[in-house]
DNA sequence: GACAGCATGTAATGAGTTACATGATTAA
DNA sequence: TTAATCATGTAACTCATTACATGCTGTC
């Protein structure tokens, strides 16, 4: 029986809403938890168990056909524990940004690698921010699976369009300037992008 | 004999630029690397002895005064090292945002709960943005420690300058919006902020 | 009858954090 | 002389990932 975690939590915070299998709660980790607490689907079954253990959660064995499913429900301490979890300060955003260590680093390679590097980030934030958009309008026309949750789901949706923007928008003009320089060991004064050390207003 | 990860490279990217000792490698790390890369000092210590085992850096003892200090310098074969992982497709940005968590299950706990869990993370943000603004004025200003490398900076830079200023302006308008609210668990339909589900123009 | 997807896990491994240990130097 | 900071690490632990294992079910 391991200590309670943030992703516990997060999971706990899924049962309160309704119960799920363990196969819909990864699902669900996949559709939410992936934009800003990403893990790997195995710890579901390993939390799972945990909170049953913890007595946050209740177990139930179906068998649908011939296949099993289990089906988690949230138990009164297991509510309890939410909203106690709920008071804790939670830490605020974590960055890991493996691609801009070799954007900081770019100098001691080619201005094809910094490019590609580049495309690669940006390619890969429009992918992201096309499926916030898709989600978004979804929510916003059909309410989604859970309109009484609408409200809270708002807070979470707008930082996560702001960000994917942010970063597809910077990868873009990253890219511009790299295009314009001659070298990537450039010192020209000239290479260095404008206003790129103050806030857009 | 450890396999080398990308923090690693990281490390290695700052040998590539001048030598450094194993203490001011470790203050550089919370210098830089802390915004996008964040590891414990303790890895440092690790991770300079791994380098050298895999003949990309070596390692001298000096004793300045009776205190021993251990400088580290790139080798040949680590600035090839190097060059070739920056031709690596790196990962995109990977956000661990666990308060986010909190505001996602604002529902199941209080209003003073959410509040105060914006109120820290914009507190947090604003702390983190004055620190970006108040760095970004000395490069702008003076070039920094490495004016020669001012233009790739400048790239990483406009990033965490929009970046501390997205999750500051986020949490000062979620509060204002949770403010507005009577309760954390309306369904109030008007009480979803207008324009949440859209991209700002 | 094969293959994609449903459904639930376990084992091995690894990266990273926390906490601790140690002693020197310098400024108040 | 006390505290802060310099300077370098080690050990234990935890959290998480990767890779694998298993068998069912519906469809082409």
């Amino acid at each position: 029986m391991r200590a309670l975690s943030s992703t516990s939590y997060a999971i706990l915070g899924l049962l309160a809403v309704r119960s799920w299998s363990a196969y819909e709660l990864a699902k669900q980790m996949d559709r939410t938890f992936r934009w800003y607490w990403p893990r790997a689907e195995s710890v579901l079954y390993e939390e799972t168990k945990n909170l049953v253990a913890h007595g946050l959660a209740t177990a139930a064995k179906h068998t649908a056909g011939r296949r099993s499913r289990t089906v988690y429900t949230i138990t009164e301490r297991g509510r309890q524990a939410l909203a106690g979890w709920l008071g804790q300060p939670g830490a605020g955003p974590v960055l890991n940004f493996e691609a801009l260590i070799q954007v900081a680093f770019a100098d001691q390679g080619t201005k094809e690698q910094l490019l590609a590097t580049l495309r690669s980030v940006r390619r890969g934030a429009e992918a992201l921010r096309r499926e916030a958009l898709a989600r978004c309008r979804e929510y916003d026309e059909t309410g989604g699976p859970s309109p009484e949750r609408l409200h809270v789901i708002a807070l979470v949706a707008r930082f996560l369009l702001d960000y994917t923007d942010l970063t597809a928008s910077w990868a873009a003009w990253a890219e511009e300037q790299v295009d314009q320089w001659d070298d990537v060991t450039s010192v020209d004064r000239a290479a260095v992008p404008p206003d790129a050390f103050r806030l857009r207003p």
